[in-house]
Parts: structure tokens; sequence; C-alpha cells
DNA sequence: ATTACATTATGAGCGTGCTCATTTTGCTAT
DNA sequence: ATAGCAAAATGAGCACGCTCATAATGTAAT
């Protein structure tokens, strides 16, 4: 059983390693499922022990990376609300800097449907993870939970906007992103803010 | 040569009637060219002459639909810049409410890739005219053109966002979207004020 | 060693969206 | 009528992501 488990994990990090060479090489739709298998030495059912999807191994990799990432920012919180997610949303790009090539268009499918993924698919455990930080960054600021339906909606729109446009950033230095990020985080830290006024607004008039 | 041109629009359009009936039934995906070949009464090749891609034929549909909702609007903006974009956005998604059940899998594709779609694509179409729409809006408003990047880029983004939220709504009378919808116009709105007023201030200080 | 069993690997095969060499159509020139 | 021709229709066929009945493999019990 030992030596069965050990080759499992290799073999799933083959598959991960030789996919993110692929989708490097030749692009998310060139890189066949097919070419994958072959390339990691096994057969293409053999693939889908593995990963239930195509999208499940960019998805897995991004995840990964983003994981990391998060290691990077363990403690250096606690500038502004918008510097905090700005840095949040930043260091995660930073980290997917070696898959932007292809993540555009694996992120088409990763991300479906846009606005509800399908609750246990690798993209929607992206999206949770992500939203637990911000939404930890809004409590370490005073904003307390829960939050209302659109915001949240709110903030994952403007974060993939963010990172769509990123993907596909062809500006000097990725300026162009970083001068969308900034505004999307301002933006986002200017509506929460007309909430907390309206909630302090209402609260100061008494019970009805 | 009038009596073919005749049959070419008529099978064009039994095509994209018999579609929108197994779009509305089936769905989606279940709804293959195949099916609606058949249907319309042609070979699977031929369905390919009228239209480059399955996807085209949704985008088609609801390209129509969205002119049908700019004739609804003709003359009746001017209120404040949050209630033109509002019934800018809101009017078309009224016309496209016979589609809304297909549309959100539909979309993915079609507005894909999300944030710079093939310019001559179907989906691009929509963005374009939709956009050039929202510009005339902003001028009227005393917004002089060009924007940045930044501001169509977040403006389309938030067009997105609703535009899935509300392909996938299931809240009473759509309660949610318009929400949504509301509070994204609002901080688009909001934006736009900001730059206004940067602008203005360096104005104030004269050139450096 | 042998047998029994569960786990994993396999690749032929399915149904997609879409292509393209070939055939059919409907018009014009003779 | 006939031949010629461009435009349109056709459907067999391709490559894709993915499935599933079957075979191979490794472990444990006898």
């Amino acid at each position: 059983m030992r030596i069965t488990a050990e080759a499992k994990t290799l073999t799933r990090d083959r598959i991960l390693e030789v996919a993110t060479r692929l989708f490097q090489t030749d692009g998310w739709h060139v890189t066949t499922t097919r070419s994958i298998a072959v390339a990691a030495g096994i057969a293409t059912g053999t693939l889908f022990n593995y990963f239930p999807a195509k999208e499940a191994i960019a998805a897995t990799l991004m995840a990964e990376a983003l994981r990391r990432s998060h290691q990077d920012r363990a403690g250096e919180d606690e500038g502004s609300i918008e510097a905090d997610l700005f840095t949040l949303i930043w260091s995660g790009l930073f980290r997917l800097r070696e898959f932007r090539k292809f993540l555009g268009p694996a992120a088409e499918t990763i991300f479906s449907p846009l606005a509800r993924a399908a609750p246990d698919s690798a993209g929607d455990a992206i999206r949770v993870e992500h939203l637990e930080l911000m939404e930890a960054i809004l409590t370490a600021h005073g904003f307390a939970a829960p939050r209302s339906v659109v915001t949240g909606q709110l903030y994952w729109t403007l974060y993939l906007g963010v990172f769509m446009f990123w993907a596909a950033d062809e500006s000097p230095g990725l300026e162009d992103t970083l001068a969308l990020l900034d505004e999307s985080v301002k933006l986002f830290a200017a509506s929460l803010g007309v909430h907390r006024a309206r909630a302090l607004a209402a609260d100061s008039l008494g019970p009805i």
C-alpha cells in the first residue's frame, strides 16, 4: 500500500509538472488531455483518475500558487483597507505570474458559470478561499459580517475583472492592471463606506 | 437570384426561430448543432454557412434583442446619470428576458475571453454597441471623452457582473439583480465623479 | 505458492462542435 | 433545350474532452 500511495502522488505531481510545461509552451487550447497523458507516460483514462477535468488541472495549479501567496502575506496586513485588499489581490497575481499566459483562456472554464460556480468545482474552492481572506480584512477594519449578497457579488465581479484583464495585459510592467486594481479596490472600499454610513444613520434614528 | 436571396433569409430566420425554441426547452448544452440543423430542415454543415459557431447563434439573438431595447429607450433619458445608466442596462435585460435561462451558459462563450473578445466576434459587436451608448450618456452628463482605459474596463466588468448574476438570479421579481444593478451603477458614477474632481483640481493649479 | 480481492491503469469508443471535398441547385448565355 | 458556372447544401469525417467495460497490479489470507 505504501509504495502505491507514493506512486500515486508521484504521478499526480508529474501530471501537474508536465501540464504546466505544455500549457506554457503550447497554450491552453492546443494542449490536449491526450498530449498531457502521453507526456506524463500514462493513458488518457488514467489522467481522469487524478483530475476530473482538464479545467481541474489548471485550477489546481492556480489554487496551489494562491495558497503560497497567502503564506507570503502572513502578518503583513494592517495598512488602510484599500492597501490590504490591494496586497491580497496583487500578491496572488504575483504568484500566478508564470501561469499568466494560459490562465486567461483556462479561467473562462474554471470560473464557469461566472456568477455561481458549481459548489464542488475546483474553481469554487478558489473563490471561497479568496472571499474568506477578503472577509477577514473587512472584519479587521471594523466592518462586521454578515455582508449583503450584493457586497460579495460586487467584490467577486471586480476581482474577476482585474484577474481577466491581468491575464491579457500587455502594458509595460503591467501598469494598466495596477491602475485597474487600484481603482477597483478604491471603489469597493467606497461602497463599504457608504453602507456603513447608511447603517450608522439608521441606528442614530433608533428603532422605527 | 431573387428567390435564392429570399430563401436565404428565410433559412436564417428559421434557424434563429428553431434555435430559440430548443435553447429554451432543452438548455444550451443539451441543444446540439445537429439538433438545430435537423429541426431547421438543413444539414449540419449548412448551419455553419449561416453562423460561424453555435455561440454566434445565441449572440445574434442577443444582439437583435438588445437593438430592440435601444428603440424602447429612444428619447427617454435625462434623469441623473445613475438613472440613465440603470435604464440602459435594465431595458436590455428586460428585452432579453425570454432568453434568460440559456444566456448564462451561452454568455461564457459569447464574451470570451472575458476581458478582450475577438475583434470580429458576435460578442464583440454587443460590447462595442453597448459601450457607445454608455459613452453617449456620459457625454450628455458633461463627462467629455476620451475616457481612460480603466473607466471602460471597469464599466464592462460591472455590466458583465450584473448580466451574469441576472442570468442565474432566482430571487422573487429579480430583486437581487435590481439591487446589484443599482449598486453597480452608483459605484461607477461615483468613480466618474472622483475622476472629474481630480481633473478640476489639477486644472485649478494650472499647467505645471 | 496459491487464491481472492480491491485498487488502479487502460484505450477503444461516444457525442461534441466544426471542416471540407464533393454534389446539387438555380441562374445565364448560347 | 443545352451547357456552363458560381453559390449553396451536403454529410462523412476530424479532433476534442471525457467515459466505462476490461485488464493489470499489488496486498492479504490461506
